[in-house]
DNA sequence: CCATTACATGCGATTTTTCATATATATTAA
DNA sequence: TTAATATATATGAAAAATCGCATGTAATGG
């Protein structure tokens, strides 16, 4: 298992979309890019882009499932750097909360 | 208190002279400039020019004590922040090791 | 006052990152 | 097969971050 290289781990982290794609994913085990989409209001090419960042770099994996592609935390992520990200989304629910308001409403009604 | 944004917080640390300065002081209380150019091979503008980032972001707090400048972590900084930073050095041991080991000898002879 | 040491900053150049738009691929349904 | 939906990527432009070098400032010692 590779070892995540600390800094590449936070240039990951310091972009508001890859962020918050990550924070709500992390809340809610996972979402579709869809989901993602309409949580933080972003057109699709910009969340796709983001989230293929994060697969490349092993933060996230992907899982297609019909048309839907779901993205969960990825289960390699050392200990330290899932800490990191749980730490960061329960100490900043303001920064996270119409976000996952409007994600979970997603979720629930199934319709994107 | 100004709640530190996260995704802020995180492009401060994505960048590796950033990061290496922030985690070799977290693990010394306080480290000159002089030091840090030392420890981590670095010119000197760009060492400073990082730490004065820092400085503006409020990550850390200087003081000069005659000609020279300590940095240690900001008395201000939230304690989810800390705790990052503190798990990042403890688990990344040899990302940091030979940084602070030359830190370490630097700080010690006071040769600077 | 002058020289030296330690640190900070201005500035243009380079590199890196991000973005918008267009287009391609994958899956399902008709 | 065709159309529609969901997602991915290529590409060139724009924006942001970083860097090297020169220079400025602050404190100390002679």
């Amino acid at each position: 298992m590779t070892p995540m290289n600390p800094c590449q781990f936070y240039k990951f982290l310091a972009d508001d979309t890859r962020l918050k794609c990550i924070l709500l994913i992390s809340q809610t085990t996972e979402a579709c890019v869809c989901d993602l989409m309409t949580a933080l209001n972003l057109d699709q090419p910009k969340t796709s882009r983001h989230l293929a960042q994060l697969r490349k770099g092993a933060i996230l994996q992907d899982e297609r499932r019909g048309k839907w592609v779901y993205y969960k935390l990825h289960p390699d992520l050392p200990r330290w750097a899932h800490d990191v990200i749980q730490s960061t989304a329960h100490n900043n629910t303001e920064y996270l909360q119409s976000a996952l308001t409007t994600l979970n409403c997603c979720q629930l009604t199934d319709n994107c």
